[in-house]
DNA sequence: AATCATTCTCAAAGCGCTTTGGATGACCTA
DNA sequence: TAGGTCATCCAAAGCGCTTTGAGAATGATT
């Protein structure tokens, strides 16, 4: 069924048929009320492509999601994000096209995008320090707005992050504050602009409590659970091992837990372990009492805002540009405590 | 830069460029040559949504993926798979279109796809027992293609699977020549049909060997760490523990290692795991060696066959249905060994 | 009864592409 | 020279929608 069918159906035109359907002032009620109705009964929907074509709007958000080159890696946290998104369009109207797509590839597709007219704006995720995807955007004049932010891009544009230094910040902080002074961090890859803050957020508290920042408590890599083990383990089996260690992602907490436990330690009194949750539905932090103490913030949550600022953007292309910082909770739960005696 | 540009920027019609561009043989190989350049320096290509109209074709494929309901949680191993299926769309020009969807909804879903002539044909992710949205796309002539199988649709379908119930049959077999008698499952969500299949493999080789089929050896649920801590402490806190424990993800197979190493037991010695291992990118099992013995089978490469096989399905709408079952590998790792002596 | 404002509705153009059905020469052949 | 083949290229229609610029119909006003 299309528009031309549905009119002469009603024996209306096209034009009264698009007007009623979109809202428009200039039709009766009755008149709408029943199109509308036709329009339901045989299930009509307008080409999203003719209607592109038509408005000039693509109608669809990309998301282009970048390949850990490494390890052809996905980031685990990007289909939670994408169903936060995803909601999104939906009330929206909006498609979601998602590319996935190698570092070296990455130019190439946002360019086709902006070519083929094939959306109306994209989503970045996973930026990297001085990432270069902002500058190309910008150029390009595609619609943008990024999931996290990029230290050392001096152009402005739409982001929402959580606030990564705080959060590590204070989550030494509350390690400090039960008497642990050798910290360490399980950091994500270091070029990734979130990992990057967590770091800073952590040298920061112990720089402020006068505690040394010490290279070998600090370990950066793809944030997989047999990273968060092999760090762990290693670092304990160290001649001055750490008494708390601090995760950046609670896939690699699982990890450390399984070294800390493998060494006959208990973890939340031989050792602390603080980790950031992202609130991922398939991977949740134990029940009611959290199993790990955490730095919570649902990047869920996060897609379905960012989603909507970028729309926003869309629609509302002369307004400023708009940003939002998340703080993460803090959530106390059974993997931290005091500090154990020294002796 | 659209053709209309294009073409008067080269002299020549918009009919020669886009022959020139498409393929057509009926263009010198001077002017295709020179059509070709002009597009490339000005970074030109055509409107998808133009296209589409003109053809017909979306160049599109649709990915409707269930939300669990329960716990609004996505299958963690769709962001490998789609990362496969992206390649494919990749290569053949097709763009990948998301919806995530909760099951109520699902049925508008396509119904809407199809109707707005958004896509050319649709993936179905995460098929049930009798799943009723085979028979819905089957009505829509929606060309899809299957991602597992639905037991109990008559229909015939294009489908990818790995043969779960021999996966399952066999790992148990493997349990049983290493001399356990007690072995345990913890399979996903038994609605879904991949789970289903485990369930039968694992209970047809018990049967054949003359084994009891023991309920209490036998916990089904969301493959989460926790869902896999809980059923294996659970079990092993009984008064007859199994020996062994076959898990249907490697995510719940780290929940029951850790109630396996709580317990101060032996992961390898004391009890034996075997897990399916779908080889996703941040979950991988160990290194050389692996962690878990597994019963392996990438869910990526899934994703690019499967891709494939609908895209050629759209392609040759004429051919007959394909079926593709893989057989997953049997990998031996530390995490099993001969069964305990009773004593 | 004539005029005007107000609704409601429509025909047709246009969005950027593909594709049909020629048209135009150039080059042979007889 | 006329007729026939090719090899190239083109004008225009059409895909399904929105939107412009008007045209009828209605009711209110003079």
């Amino acid at each position: 069924m299309n528009l031309k069918e549905l009119s002469q159906n009603l024996g209306l035109s096209q034009t009264t048929v698009s007007r009623a359907l979109n809202g428009y002032p200039e039709v009766s009620p009755a008149t709408r009320a029943r199109v509308e109705q036709a329009a339901k009964a045989f299930n009509y929907r307008p080409s999203t492509r003719a209607k592109g074509l038509a408005t000039g709007k693509a109608l669809a958000i990309g998301h282009v999601i970048p390949l850990s080159t490494k390890h052809e890696m996905v980031n685990p946290i990007f289909g939670d994000f994408i169903a936060g998104a995803g909601e999104t369009y939906a009330r929206h109207g909006y498609e979601m096209i998602l590319s996935i797509v190698a570092d070296e590839d990455e130019e190439q597709v946002y360019r086709g995008l902006k070519s083929r007219r094939a959306v109306d704006g994209v989503i970045v995720h996973g930026p990297r320090m001085n990432d270069q995807r902002i500058a190309l955007l910008h150029d390009l004049g595609l619609p943008f707005a990024v999931h996290g932010r990029a230290s050392g891009c001096t152009l402005p544009y739409t982001w929402l992050d959580v606030n990564n230094r705080s959060a590590f910040s204070r989550a030494t902080a509350f390690l400090y504050d039960l008497g642990h002074r050798r910290i360490a961090l399980i950091n994500g890859l270091e070029v990734m602009d979130f990992a990057h803050r967590r770091r800073e957020g952590y040298a920061a508290a112990l720089t402020e409590r006068h505690l040394p920042i010490d290279p070998a408590l600090m370990r950066s890599g793809e944030m997989t659970e047999i990273f968060g083990y092999r760090s762990a383990a290693d670092m304990l089996d160290s001649k001055t091992p750490p008494t708390a260690i601090l995760c950046s992602s609670l896939i690699s907490a699982l990890g450390a837990r399984r070294a800390i436990e493998e060494r006959g330690l208990r973890m939340g009194q031989d050792i602390s372990v603080v980790t950031h949750d992202d609130a991922l539905s398939y991977l949740q932090n134990g029940g009611d009492v959290p199993i790990f103490t955490a730095t919570r913030s649902s990047v869920r949550d996060a897609g379905r805002r960012l989603a909507a600022m970028l729309l926003d953007r869309v629609a509302n292309p002369q307004d400023g540009l708009q940003h939002q910082l998340l703080e993460a909770e803090l959530m106390v739960g059974q993997s931290t405590g005091p500090a154990p005696d020294k002796d």
